[in-house]
RNA sequence: GUCCCCAUCGUCUAGCGGCCUAGGACUCCGCCCUUUCAAGGCGGCAGCGCGGGUUCGAAUCCCGUUGGGGGCACCA
């Protein structure tokens, strides 16, 4: 197991900060990884922070999610909700007084204006001018008179806040990658408050970021082009004494992209978290393959655990081009995870599906807890997402009531020809007084193979069906050990007696 | 439209001027093993977008081009 330097060993300080809003989601769940890894690699610190400012789309069913996700997965944080902090406090929407007072020494400073234009006039603006109207703001309010404010507002407008942007190109080392630059007519005054006086997310970010110290930002690729603004926003709040006066470094990390090439969206089912998990993906199988999406350990090995990616993790060797979500490969991962973990722990992690599959209650007996242990050797290497364990182990668990063959399975293999195959294996079985494994093939095997001549694939195809109900399924003759004697030799005849001449 | 970002097998990637006849993984296709299905083992198909430079030498550096993606909100 691989060493980590201790928290807080080193000036790091990186942050997550999503904004709860419906599902989380994988491309988001891939930025904080990064996050957390780097922090960790460096024995910096991980902080978790609530972005929720927009009350009409934030819930707190997402936040829940949120930090649940986060716990399912291993991600854990040092400063942040429901553990606190010297920063605090970590949700945003807790933080709101800070934002008024940090606004109105923009405002005071002159670093930021009172703006009254609506979007539809600063558009009018530049068609009349014959300008492309997509150019976004003009600056048009940045020297209002103090009359002409008043004029305004006695039109019953509230004014948004901008920020003054100097006249500059704006350049940085991008962690991922390197030198980028915008000219300053590509990054308009842009608003940090509402006319409501609600702070947005272009004033609230980079003041906690400033305030919470924090040294780099890994954020996805979509935000590269507000990078100017923060910047501004940083010398800004330098110069009004808010924060540690450094700008922190920046690192844009790639898309995830879906199906047909587009940006995965929160709307694509592919792109909820919670559904992967639902579908039984182990939080192990998950990381390993987001982490796989840009970033590389190196030496050809894809198969590595949580601890091991920290260990190895630098942000240098984040490849920049996008990356397209491939669930065959997830899955892939996710099944060497299922057959890495040890057999008790592949068991406890089944039950919940087992249970949501009705084949368990909620507080399983005993011996249906033994039933499991003894069949999860059988079935570890056949499955790749625990939810494909419940159709292989139904006959094993159902109600001997309930339990019936697959009718496609019974209709191919369960013909006439098959009926002979079915006597001679219920008449071997019967006088059976061991029931074991092996006392089970040496009976079938000499009635069937050696007894009837039959090639092994249709001599115990149809006991198969017969017993568990599928052609496809645990190995058949510890199937059979497990289902035990009644049950087999009933299933036998009863399928025997399905058919017809 | 404009600005920015990106560019190696179908997909994820290794490669950071000679170890490249471009390596691995997933997918797909064979074969072996075999009580079905898996797992495992072995093998196969498949790639440096294009054009110029620089250099003794380029997948690797530079320029251009083409293609793809994203930003241009009183969302985050």
């Amino acid at each position: 197991m691989p060493e980590l330097p201790p928290v807080g060993s080193s000036d790091v300080r990186v942050r997550f900060c999503p904004s709860p809003t419906g599902n989380p989601h994988v491309g988001m769940i891939r930025t904080a990884l990064f996050n957390w890894a780097y922090a960790r690699h460096n024995g910096g610190t991980f902080v978790f922070r609530i972005e929720d400012t927009d009350a009409a789309r934030d819930s707190e069913e997402s936040y829940h999610d949120l930090l649940n996700a986060m716990r399912w997965l291993g991600l854990d944080w040092d400063e942040g909700p429901e553990v606190g902090g010297p920063h605090g406090p970590y949700r945003q929407s807790e933080r709101f007084d800070l934002y008024r007072d940090v606004a109105a020494k923009l405002l005071a400073a002159g670093l930021a204006y009172e703006s009254f234009s609506t979007p539809e006039e600063t558009e009018a603006r530049r068609v009349a001018r014959g300008e492309d109207p997509k150019l976004g703001y003009d600056n048009a309010d940045r020297d209002l008179t103090d009359e002409d404010k008043s004029r305004l507002r006695a039109e019953g407008r509230n004014p948004v806040l901008r920020m003054r942007m100097p006249n500059r190109t704006w350049m940085w080392d991008d962690l991922v990658r390197g030198e980028v630059s915008f000219a300053p007519e590509h990054v308009p005054d842009y608003v940090i408050t509402r006319g409501n006086g609600d702070p947005l997310y272009t004033l609230v970010n980079p003041v906690d970021d400033a305030l919470m110290g924090i040294t780099h930002v890994l954020r996805g690729e979509d935000l590269l082009a507000s990078t100017p603004r923060q910047l501004a926003m940083y010398e800004a709040l330098a110069q009004i004494g808010v924060g540690p006066g450094s700008t922190p470094r920046f690192g844009h990390l790639p898309y995830v992209m879906g199906e047909g090439n587009r940006k995965l969206s929160k709307r694509d089912p592919q792109s909820s978290l919670n559904m992967y998990r639902e579908q039984g993906f182990l939080p192990e199988g998950l990381i390993n393959y987001l982490a796989l999406l840009g970033w590389s350990l190196g030496d050809d090995v894809e198969f590595f655990s949580l601890m091991q990616m920290a260990a190895a993790f630098d942000v240098s060797r984040v490849n920049p081009n996008p990356a397209r979500f491939d669930l065959k490969k997830c899955t892939a991962i996710n099944a060497d995870w299922v057959r890495a973990i040890t057999p008790t722990d592949f068991a406890s992690r089944l039950v919940p599906f087992l249970q949501a599959g009705g084949l368990l209650p909620a507080a399983p007996s005993v011996e249906q807890l033994a039933t499991i242990d003894l069949a999860v050797p059988l079935i570890q290497a056949r499955v790749e997402i625990l939810s494909q364990a419940v159709d292989m182990m139904r006959f094993l668990l159902i109600d001997e009531s309930d339990f019936s063959l697959d009718a496609n399975d019974a209709k191919t293999v369960l013909t006439p020809t098959a009926k002979p195959v079915l006597e001679s294996a219920l008449a071997a079985l019967t006088p059976l007084t061991d029931w074991t494994t092996a006392t089970i093939e040496t009976a079938l095997r000499s009635a069937l193979v050696e007894g009837l001549g039959l090639k092994p694939k249709l001599a115990f195809g149809p006991v198969r069906v017969a017993v568990t109900g599928r052609r496809v399924s645990p190995p058949l003759f510890e199937s059979c050990e497990l289902v035990g004697p009644e049950r087999t030799l009933r299933r036998i005849a009863v399928a025997i007696g399905s058919i017809e001449n």
